[in-house]
DNA sequence: AGTTGGCACTCTGGTTAATGGAGTGCTAAC
DNA sequence: GTTAGCACTCCATTAACCAGAGTGCCAACT
């Protein structure tokens, strides 16, 4: 069941090489006739079945009945994208239409958007991008206006144009005067500085002795301990394309698809996902059920994730069947992910 | 092909009744034997046989086969809701959930999720329920905030606690403290109106003559028009447990299936829908065909408005496959979109 | 020792035929 | 107008069969 490089020699690898690259091309198992005119080294049928025999020993390729040909393993795919497989270059229509979408987009979130459908239509599979993540993101403008029963709404404005807003409970009733004074004060305090910075000094300030403030400052910091406390927990995608995977006969089982677009659908799973492909940088894949997701056991996830400012503040990728062309969408989830990240305007640096 | 009420004598529409029910239940095209034990009327099977051939001569039934049941068409279905249908109450247990979970809720797109959820969840279908219409909402704050490249950014807030923001393009570069300023004199001139009457106000002051306005005024104006123009058009949704669907038998089919997902993700078919049905209030339904669009074909739509002070603000609704169980539903819709109506916050009246 | 041709064997998928069941339409009798 | 009876149609299931594809293994070859 060990399937390392070492124990096989140049041949068996090649074999399997083919062996995956035409299976993710026609779908059909593979068998050693085929395989035998395919692959460059010239060995007859015969020689090939027993090779095949070894990799189906080593858990790489299994049958799924006495006569039928081969079928690449998880492993057999994890192999095959780890050290067997050739990366095909973009085309040029793919590339001109990611420039095109991809150039500076006024709004961030519509080039999330685009990115995400861009994604799905070249690859006719389903596209995933994630909202850049918030902490890294700079604070610009923040106030609050008063609701009924000491409910105070709290707008603020991050980056560039990102507008968010929340409602929170105060312990006493404010006017609407004191609450803009209150978003004016903390607007020239924190402004320019990331909200993971600004949760960070407000509870300092709360911390520490609170003398040398009037209490209308100290409300204010109270406000925005409360406005950003636990703020992180939102995390979101954009995801297109899904009924682009409703045409892949191996997801087509009723069941199967009703599992994925569950899982679609409550998105905590695939947020997970994601989130963990978030820590390596460069192209992560997961193959079937590597992903440890029940949902996803028949597809493979290929991901990037995607920086602004050296910064990687978000992640993109691509779902499809386990049987997907890995030589091309690898290098197009990597290259979407760095124009997404050229594109995406630069937050307005910090003081 | 008249399917009228008047053709046909109270017997054959029993008969049609007690057929479209036992169909519902079962899902099996009803012959003649299980009719004649079903249906109160003591009738052979025989008669009921030539009772059908009527029926299916009027095209309220259908044959799949030669030899076997029949099934209601269109507008058998339709006679059947329209003239044969008795309600079922619901049951306490649902009508205890509708009421937990539609109890006042501090948020109004919280409130508009919960709603779509218990749709879905307690029909097994999917639910959705359109956000409330903009233009009835009132007016309660408004600022502007520079960008680069003569870009402002506008934030205005509705009704009680809804944020809303968009970007616009203006003639000139504006400073923050003049954006303030026209932030301020707008929010305070317009405050507690609709946003249709500010719309139309602002048309208004701009086709008047201009003299008694000094430049700030009249560019906050212009602003202003900027930021409410066409703002109407994005109309949205929260449709929810679109995965049941996938459950039932006669929607099954991929190329259907896809289709439907297809306009679910689109939007656009959905809404034209569910817009056509905000004109008639009460409950409205869209049996198979009828709505017009090829996606919803086998699907039926039972609607209704939803209401806000006496006002029709959104609909809500449930979608399902043509065969679903109407007594039931069409109570249950209606109901939750009166409980909806009430849980929402009702706008914050205008002086 | 590795490679190859040959051959028996297995499994699938499609086609055909046969059978039973369900339900109809029609006719003739009530 | 209603009903019983009967012939007929169509579907679904099962079994049988066949061709095709591919394997595994053995014995022969290099």
């Amino acid at each position: 069941m060990v399937s390392n490089t070492r124990d096989l020699n140049e041949r068996s690898l090649q074999l399997l090489k083919t062996l995956v690259e035409r299976y993710i091309s026609d779908g059909q198992p593979v068998g050693s006739r085929v395989l035998s005119k395919d692959s460059a080294l010239s060995l007859s049928p015969a020689t090939i079945r027993n090779v095949m025999a070894d990799l189906e020993d080593l858990g790489l390729v299994h049958s799924p009945h006495t006569s039928a040909g081969r079928v690449p393993t998880v492993s057999g795919y994890r192999l095959f994208v780890d050290s067997l497989l050739t990366v095909k270059p973009l085309d040029a229509t793919e590339l001109t239409r990611l420039h095109q979408g991809l150039s500076e987009k006024e709004d961030n979130s519509q080039a999330i958007g685009v990115a995400s459908r861009l994604l799905a239509d070249l690859t006719k599979m389903a596209g995933v991008v994630t909202l850049p993540r918030r902490e890294l993101v700079c604070l610009r403008h923040i106030e609050f206006l008063p609701l009924s029963h000491k409910r105070v709404l709290v707008i603020f404005v991050t980056n560039e144009q990102e507008v968010h807003n929340k409602i929170i409970h105060t312990d006493k009733v404010f006017s609407a005067s004191e609450l803009q004074q209150a978003g004016a004060y903390l607007s020239a305090v924190y402004c320019g500085h990331s909200l993971d910075a600004v949760r960070a000094a407000v509870l300092k300030e709360l911390q520490d002795d609170q003398e040398r403030m009037n209490q209308a400052m100290l409300d204010a910091i109270k406000m925005a301990q409360l406005a950003f406390e636990s703020e992180g927990e939102k995390e979101d995608y954009v995801l297109t394309g899904e009924t682009n995977l409703m045409g892949f006969s191996e997801l087509s089982d009723r069941d199967h698809l009703r599992q994925l677009f569950d899982a679609f659908s409550q998105k905590q799973d695939v947020i997970h996902l994601l989130d963990q492909s978030m820590k390596a940088d460069g192209v992560q894949i997961f193959i079937g059920e590597e992903s440890g997701y029940q949902a996803f056991d028949h597809c493979s996830l290929v991901t990037s994730s995607y920086s602004v400012n050296d910064e990687v503040v978000g992640v993109l990728g691509v779902i499809g069947p386990t049987r997907m062309a890995y030589q091309k969408i690898i290098p197009f989830v990597d290259v979407t992910a760095k124009l997404l990240g050229a594109a995406l305007n630069p937050k307005t640096t910090a003081p």
